[in-house]
DNA sequence: GCGGCGACCGCAAACATTTGCGGAAATGTT
DNA sequence: AACATTTCCGCAAATGTTTGCGGTCGCCGC
């Protein structure tokens, strides 16, 4: 079955070269414009296409990125992926998805996939207690394209592209402020996450310089613990009258709590959140948040990529600022 | 920069030719162990691994699925994929993901691509008004396995892989008949798409049957038409004492208009949806819904695969059992 | 009529791997 | 000692493409 066309076959048929018939298709000037019109009908009618692994394996080049996240099924990382997918693919990219699973072996066994893949670039959000690092440095210096993203090794000389934490942690301070709540009920993360801990540090540097504030901080690992720690807050002699939150996980269950209280937002109790908006918008009132877009995210971290494979100077750092987006949990 | 090992220089590192390294190294019977040894260890030491694009060029094996969905970030196909990446690399296999976002004609360059990489199957939900089953049957003349998710062409002769959309629709009928509902608020998206069709008409052959029930069907392009329909249908004199929701988007439109009302959930009107599960469980009373999991249908889906490349006889029509999940909206 | 020049095109190596075949040495059989 | 068998390994072709280099024409000018 001679059914995928070559090169070889185009120039068995046309009595070619078959570099004739490779040069005549990238319009190179040594072939007369008579052949490269005959050589060109003919592909177009045989439906040629190079095949990618003999021009992968000529020129190593790949022209595919891979992609590492936690989790695929993750709101912020869905919009992020599909960006990327988006902006990846008009520069004739494909993505190769991996998912670690917030496992550091996982997430190395990704690591080596990509390689044996022989992609350009590595886009990366990484595991807790990832030891990716020394690897990646490798990948480096072999030629990969590295670029952090959201979640990032620490001073690691990697180009990062991720939220401005701190900007939208201070923000938040800023608002709780303005709206002059004065017992707090602030809720967190993994505290070993470097995310976790820019928010907070940030947001308390700001709310313990007031001496009226009353400010609780909480880390849960997940949405059934933050509606348990909400759940005690509220029954105390002296309840909270604003809850902060730093991610999508952390509100939702926040918000199952004090459905089940009979506490009315934002007169009993107010609530400011970050995350991309999805979440806080199911909600009546619809909560309050410091936007942190995942799609935007997606579009700086792949220009990042492309700049950084251009052999642009490093720029090492970027950060996506963010703003507050008011709902009416405030 | 002698970078990357290759069968080459391990064969000059140890006097022995490329074959005899490439034998060894996959345990052939003609070579001795003691050779095989010497060459394991000095690939181990040089960090050998086959280069990807060359084994593919050799066996035309490249050990990679495409996967078309129209949209990665959405609720549904997060899971889907999840589940099938992580399958999917069990057996070896990576995964390219493209979106065609709703998009024949992105839908058809996604194909194209799948086609350029050489994958070895294609996984694909189709996008509206979809023509690609022409390119389908041709690609899968020509070897390339092909799996039909969720989003199925009509009779074209391919493996599918779906929710039983007729049983979940049934289920959701009956239960609306235990639960002596009279006054019944239907709502659907888009009307032309085979999922609408297939749960809009099990729905009403079961309560079309009875009498006493008066049942309106709506259309909805997204969240936003939902509410409104229901911000409408509660004003009226009679209003539904039951609103059916055949998607998460539909939903999420329905809970946003009933919390701007005063009724109660379920004690003025119940809530029915379809859904994978994460959506309702946001809301208080959480919704209750029939299951189309999206994960299971991954885990399905990529088993098809898996036997259909192993030439299987087509069973060409799967379907995953649904399952009710009770809440407290009924 | 010869050197030169430009226009076109082909040869062959290279990329890394797999695999049928054949060959040499070692061992075993009469 | 002659022959057969086993054990172990290398040659070379093949996969499809790219590209440096060289080669063959025809044509022009002197």
């Amino acid at each position: 079955m001679g059914q995928t066309a070559t090169l070889k076959k185009i120039s068995e048929q046309l009595n070619l070269s078959i570099s004739t018939v490779s040069r005549a298709l990238k319009n190179h000037p040594d072939i007369s414009e008579n052949t490269k019109r005959k050589v060109k009908e003919l592909a177009m009618l045989m439906e040629y296409e190079p095949n990618s692994y003999a021009v992968n394996l000529r020129t190593n080049k790949s022209k595919v990125f891979g992609l590492i996240v936690p989790a695929i099924s993750n709101m912020f990382y869905e919009s992020f992926i599909s960006a990327v997918e988006k902006d990846a693919r008009k520069s004739g990219y494909s993505l190769m998805i991996l998912q670690s699973g917030d496992d550091p072996l996982q997430e190395a066994d990704n690591l080596k996939l990509c390689k044996h893949y022989r992609v350009e670039g590595i886009l990366i959000s990484v595991a807790p207690d990832s030891y990716a690092g020394d690897l990646l440095l490798k990948y480096q210096e072999s030629g990969i394209a590295i670029v952090f993203f959201d979640k990032v090794l620490a001073n690691s000389g990697f180009d990062t592209v991720c939220m401005a934490d701190e900007e939208a942690a201070t923000m938040a301070a800023h608002t709780i402020l303005t709206y002059k709540k004065k017992n707090i009920l602030a809720l967190f993360g993994n505290p070993d996450l470097s995310i976790t801990k820019k928010r907070r540090d940030a947001l308390l540097k700001i709310l313990e310089k007031e001496n009226d504030i009353k400010i609780q901080v909480q880390y849960c690992a997940n949405s059934d613990e933050a509606k348990n720690a909400v759940s005690q807050a509220i029954q105390k002699k002296i309840r909270p009258d604003h809850i902060f939150c730093m991610s999508d996980e952390i509100l939702i269950g926040v918000m199952k709590s004090l459905k089940h209280s009979t506490l009315v937002i934002p007169d009993d109790i107010s609530v400011l959140a970050i995350s991309n908006g999805f979440i806080p918008g199911l909600y009546n009132p619809e909560i309050s948040y410091i936007e942190t877009s995942g799609y935007e995210l997606g579009k700086l971290a792949i220009k990042r990529m492309l700049e950084n494979m251009e052999g642009k100077t490093p720029v090492k750092a970027i950060m996506l600022p963010s703003r507050l987006v008011a709902g009416g949990s405030l």
